[in-house]
DNA sequence: AGCACGCCGACT
DNA sequence: GTCGGCGTGCTC
């Protein structure tokens, strides 16, 4: 194997594609597909992936390079997840290097330096000589003086000077010095009668290596530590060759300092023990079934999974478990490694590069055969599968919104049919497109209809609030809420208030005028923040200071609309003193760990009522919880969606099940302005079926998913008739040449009218079978390759999208 | 993306 | 006459 195909780190149209490099001689055989390298291109020097290796290149051998350097001495990237690549790059439309990259954590990324370097023997003249001082070389960075670069280029003609180009990791392996015995137990014994009286500190070094009967390396902080020692000492043991210093890899463990108690296997119900049975009958068959677990909150889904991986890992096979990110709670965690301790992994955005970096290295080496984590763990290199669970199938965070935009759930199917093993999707209010598939077959339906000891659903109440108004009631809580609050803090038990933060978000507005502040490069209110009183842009990072008098009519009644939480909270400490509040939203979790803190010592009873957003509508298990209060409920309803009832219909039913799961009967009260909603009236019979159908009537009748497939294009440009323009081609050319079922909608503005001083404007197709689909999107992309490669035009296609912004 | 090559205006 | 603007084209 003397060649190499590689994809380069550069995302431009007409790179992407193999180019081949050669072997030098030294890593001959050593060199891998799944690798990263190092190859010279152009003028400079960038990270690649090694997708194929081959005897023979067909280009002129002259042309053809040599790899620099390679990154890894094992491949990063299985056989499976290279082919896993070229799939996400056709499905997504994305450059094969962004998909390469996005099945690796974020640390692995290249990072890329230019420097200055001074040659050898070369003297330097003087504004340089002081540059420099004594220095071999300096970051490109540091040079931005028109003189002084112009005088580089000089000297780097002249051959002075030399530009390097230099390619690193993002983060690196942590490493540990250790210290080991150098010599026998004997030997030490002399040295130790030998050594000096004044050393004391070296004397204690070699007791402690003495008495301690200690073989192994000891990492040196321990040693300093258990000795009060310091390097100095331990430097002179050093010399005299009786110890031995190493450097070990270490992982950074977010888990370092917690202990999991270990759990076993919970009796299954009747209905849990046949869904079991089929996901079990899958494995040992070494089907590519798709489950759709569709059981009541409550129900016991979470021990259908443990039990199952159980069988995945008895029978030698890896597992992966998807879980949305806001309920990768420690309490989820804890259910995880409590039953397969060290055998997992965890993968979730609350953890730095370094630590996913090392978690994901544990996946690499086998060393754990479980991962649990957010979307992007759907890619951990596993090679024998053994199953992958998604909970909660309908959350929208499993999408990917930027390039490439995949779906968690579909890289998921599609690793399975490589592994023959059973996917499993479980949720209390499955997405339409999955029940949908259940109900024809495409999937396996599995269903869990009673709640765990068969507690009964929690009783709902739906609180006409135009009703309270009229009866003179203008506080934000029904009569009826304030009424169950007080009788629930009179017997000593635990409510959860949910506000649907959408529409509430914390803008500025005068009140005289009514003019809200809004970003100046984007069309979108900036949004406050109170430290160091900032508004920001949500889309661009705008940041500006909060001002003193309206910019438009100059009144002083300018003001912060609170985050509502922040309101609620103020008002509840107002008509319920007495009760104990944690709130929970971005501004009190900000900080690291602090969700944890906030739930641990709610769970601990250390308060009444606990206020949130989303992030409290999942996961959280509480005995003592009896009351679940929605505040409005339709907030998310007048969304521009077309999944706007689905998400309402999941958000409350999500936040009811947080009612009563244990023997205490639990209550909720959703308060909503459009009461009559079917997405809110069947909360109340808990009735995922009849809001199924409901709802499929309407996506028949508007041509949605999972009638219809969807496509996004979205064209952005500085000049908004510039926009308009090329959509409308975009569109007229679909148009053209797509089959006569399909249907393009617009060209429109999207909602978010402005971003980053480029105005936007969107179309949709809806198309239920077009083989064709990507080559035609692929030709418009080409036609406006100029543009494109210019900067001037944008043009981004999503395939499948959930955010129609 | 980044850089070299190359063809036209304003300067020592 | 040269320096330097950025349009065009190439990278194994």
């Amino acid at each position: 194997m003397n060649f190499a195909e590689v994809i380069v780190d550069v995302t431009t149209k007409n790179l992407d594609r193999p180019f081949d490099y050669r072997i030098p001689d030294k890593w001959k055989g050593m060199v891998k597909k799944g690798m990263r390298v190092i190859v010279p291109f152009g003028p400079r020097k960038v990270q690649g992936f090694v997708i194929n290796v081959k005897d023979d290149s067909h280009l002129p051998k002259k042309s053809v390079k040599y790899i620099a350097e390679m990154i890894d001495l094992t491949p990063v990237l299985t056989e499976e997840l290279l082919q896993l690549s070229d799939w996400l790059t056709e499905k997504t439309l994305s450059y094969k290097t962004t998909a390469l990259q996005a099945m690796l954590p974020a640390a692995m990324k290249a990072k890329y330096a230019k420097e200055i370097k001074v040659i050898k023997n070369k003297p330097l003249t003087e504004p340089l000589k002081s540059l420099f001082s004594g220095k071999t070389s300096l970051s490109y960075t540091e040079f931005n003086d028109h003189d002084v670069l112009k005088l580089i280029q000089q000297q780097v003609q002249a051959g002075n000077l030399e530009v390097a180009y230099k390619v690193s990791q993002k983060t690196n392996k942590k490493m540990r010095k250790t210290v080991a015995l150098l010599g026998s137990k004997a030997e030490l014994q002399k040295a130790l009668d030998e050594i000096s009286p004044q050393a004391v500190k070296q004397k204690a070094i070699l007791k402690f290596f003495i008495e301690k009967e200690i073989s192994q390396s000891v990492p040196l902080k321990d040693l300093f530590e258990k000795t009060g020692s310091s390097s100095t000492s331990l430097k002179a043991l050093l010399q005299k060759g009786l110890l031995q210093e190493n450097e070990e890899e270490v992982y950074r463990d977010p888990f370092q300092d917690k202990s999991f108690k270990k759990t076993e296997p919970l009796s299954l119900t009747e209905e849990q023990t046949q869904a079991y049975q089929a996901i079990s009958e899958a494995l040992e068959k070494k089907r590519h079934d798709v489950f759709l677990l569709h059981g009541v909150t409550g129900s016991g889904k979470t021990e259908i999974y443990l039990q199952s991986i159980e069988k995945v890992l008895k029978a030698g096979k890896e597992a992966i478990v998807l879980v949305p990110e806001i309920s990768l709670t420690p309490q989820m965690v804890k259910r995880f490694k409590g039953r397969f301790g060290s055998q997992v992994a965890v993968l979730h955005s609350g953890l730095s590069t370094g630590e996913k970096y090392d978690e994901w290295r544990k996946i690499h080496r086998k060393e754990v055969r479980l991962v649990v984590g957010a979307r992007s763990a759907i890619f951990a290199p596993f090679e024998n599968l053994g199953m992958m669970i998604i909970d909660e199938e309908h959350e929208t965070s499993y999408k990917q919104e930027e390039m490439p935009r995949y779906h968690a759930k579909e890289v998921a199917i599609q690793r399975a049919q490589y592994h023959k093993c059973p996917v499993i999707l479980g949720s209390a209010t499955p997405t339409l497109e999955s029940f949908a598939r259940a109900k024809k077959g495409v999937y396996k339906l599995l269903s869990l209809k009673y709640r765990v000891n068969y507690q009964a659903m929690p009783d709902v109440s739906i609180i006409d609030m135009r009703n309270e108004l009229r009866n003179g009631n203008r506080s934000m809580f029904s009569r009826e809420l304030m009424a169950d609050l007080e009788q629930m803090l009179e017997k000593g038990e635990q409510a959860v208030l949910f506000l649907n933060k959408r529409g509430y978000s914390s803008f500025v507005m005068c009140r005289d005028c009514g003019y809200v502040i809004q970003c100046p490069h984007c069309e979108i209110s900036l949004t406050y923040h109170r430290a160091g009183q900032r508004l920001k842009c949500h889309y661009c990072g705008f940041e500006t200071g909060m001002p003193a008098t309206c910019p438009e009519c100059t009144s002083e009644h300018i003001r912060y609309f609170g985050t509502g939480t922040q309101r609620v909270e103020e008002e509840l400490n107002k008509v319920l003193p007495q009760a104990r509040v944690i709130r929970m939203d971005v501004d009190t979790t900000s900080r690291k760990g602090a969700h944890e803190k906030l739930l641990s010592s709610f769970g601990q009873g250390k308060a009444d009522i606990l206020l949130g957003t989303q992030m409290i509508a999942k996961g959280l298990d509480f005995e003592n919880v009896t009351l679940v209060g929605v505040l409005s409920a339709d907030t998310m309803l007048h969304i521009p969606d077309f999944r706007a009832a689905e998400k309402t219909f999941q958000l409350m039913t999500q936040v009811s099940g947080r009612a009563g799961r244990h023997q205490k009967p639990g209550r909720v009260i959703i308060q909503s302005y459009t009461p009559s909603h079917y997405s809110i009236q069947l909360t109340k019979t808990h009735d995922y079926e009849a809001f199924f159908q409901q709802e499929m009537l309407h996506r028949k009748y508007q041509a949605y998913p999972p009638y219809y497939y969807l496509a996004l294009i979205t064209v952005s440009h500085e000049e908004v008739t510039k926009a308009a323009l090329v959509t409308e081609k975009i569109a007229q050319y679909l148009k053209k040449n797509i089959s006569g079922d399909a249907k393009i909608l617009g060209p429109a503005a999207s909602p978010i009218v402005k971003i980053k001083d480029r105005y936007r404007y969107q179309c949709v197709i809806k198309y239920k079978q077009e083989n064709e689909l990507t080559s035609l999107l692929k030709n418009m992309m080409d036609h406006y390759n100029r543009d494109i490669e210019e900067k001037q035009l944008i043009i981004s296609i999503d395939m499948n999208p959930y955010m129609m912004m």
